[in-house]
DNA sequence: CCCTCAAGAATTGTGAACAATATTGTTCGC
DNA sequence: GCGAACAATATTGTTCACAATTCTTGAGGG
């Protein structure tokens, strides 16, 4: 992922974060203006940033009546959940079953986010935790050592998480508390790969289970995405 | 994948085929003047697109020197592979576990699509070859009935392409024939998953191998890139 | 002959002004 | 009051000129 200049990539890093932490929530409509004056840069530069995010398909775009936040439909989030079951449970396992001597980094480094995880679960700060939380899926795919993969599901954690706030944005006080990460790291590091694989399976399965089977029960509602909400400049 | 106008996706397609079947091989330098008048539009537009596909990572896109065709290392090249060793099986299977009512429409569009290969396969259409041999992949994920998974395939098949096209730009005549894909039809069509997965794995392992396991052997060299090839405008 | 350096050309990057479009607010008739 | 046409505002989209950078070319000196 490039293209950007550095200054356009901490713009765009800003906006994903707060996209993670749901400081912006989908629908809400993202001004050119403002955010240029927010982040002290140009328009022009802004315009890069927003298509980049709109080809990720974390921001939709449309001609002429600007920029959003990505609200995915039920049947989108559901895609994402499952390309991400599809992926996630084989590298989890494929971390299981790296040997030791490259193990032991790769369980070091995920033991270390978990206390991270851990610490901020305590405290309210539910958007850091949220941030930690999808992050953490990232991190497996890292260590596995496929770069490759570990953008895939970077994407695909970002916009679950738009598919979760779409359609659970209530649904977050325990539902994905680190006790199940830890599990996962727990198995990887007895190298108990088909252990590792199916807790991963489980864990995505019970993430992806807010998103219900049927139509609509609690939706975000406002199509009047009235209050223009912006990060921290 | 949005953001572009119609007429600037249409740019975007055209560049895009032209890497699939090698008419724009990797190195090759993609000067934005000549882009803008061989396909009519704006240099801005042009830019645009640019930056689309240097998000792709399948342009290179290098600040005050310009944008060219991506050039994948041989690590990279693999692991864009390994990436599609880990998924594509795994959909195949899913495509040969489908109800019956599904996978009938999903193997006769997937036997239409080998026919085409067959027919360009006797000719000397090897960039056509080569684009409808990338395809197939595509559309196995677009049957399956996931269009996350399906635009994630895409770009991999694209960036396979690009690594093949550096590493091993004389090996095509035969590697990749349509009798494998037609074994993998087959499997679907009866409804054997695990050989539909295996032959998948296997087919994608035999491209793979073209990537050695060890460093340089035959690498595309010119560093030089003059003749800057453009396509059919 | 090769290397260094400088001038010129080619290419990309940036910013601001302008045009096009959508949204909001207002007035008028009913 | 209510709704529709119209004006005002806000926002996005496009274009252009110019600035900044890199690449090329050629001359000069070793």
């Amino acid at each position: 992922m490039s293209g950007l200049s550095p200054e356009e990539r901490q713009v765009f890093d800003h906006l994903v974060a707060a996209f993670a932490d749901r400081t912006l929530a989908p629908g809400v409509r993202l001004v050119e203006e403002e955010l240029a004056q927010a982040f002290d840069v140009n328009r022009g530069r802004i315009r890069k940033v927003l298509l980049a995010l709109s080809q990720m398909q974390v921001v939709h775009h449309v001609p002429n009546r600007g920029a959003q936040v990505a609200r995915l439909s039920r049947e989108e989030a559901r895609g994402v959940m499952d390309a991400r079951a599809l992926i996630e449970p084989e590298v989890a396992r494929r971390v299981a079953l790296l040997p030791d001597a490259t193990r032991a980094p790769a369980v070091a480094r995920l033991s270390a986010h978990v206390g991270r995880e851990r610490a901020v679960a305590g405290d309210g700060l539910r958007g850091e935790a949220l941030r930690l939380s999808g992050q953490f899926h990232v991190i497996v795919c890292e260590v596995a050592g496929n770069p490759v993969l570990g953008e895939i599901v970077d994407r695909l954690v970002l916009l679950s998480s738009l598919g979760l706030a779409t359609h659970a944005p209530a649904v977050v006080s325990d539902h994905c508390g680190p006790q199940e990460h830890e599990a996962i790291v727990s198995a990887i590091s007895r190298g108990a790969a088909e252990e590792a694989a199916a807790l991963t399976a489980a864990h995505l399965a019970k993430i992806g289970a807010v998103l219900g089977h049927a139509a609509g029960t609690g939706s975000i509602r406002p199509q009047t995405d009235s209050s223009s909400g912006k990060s921290e400049p």
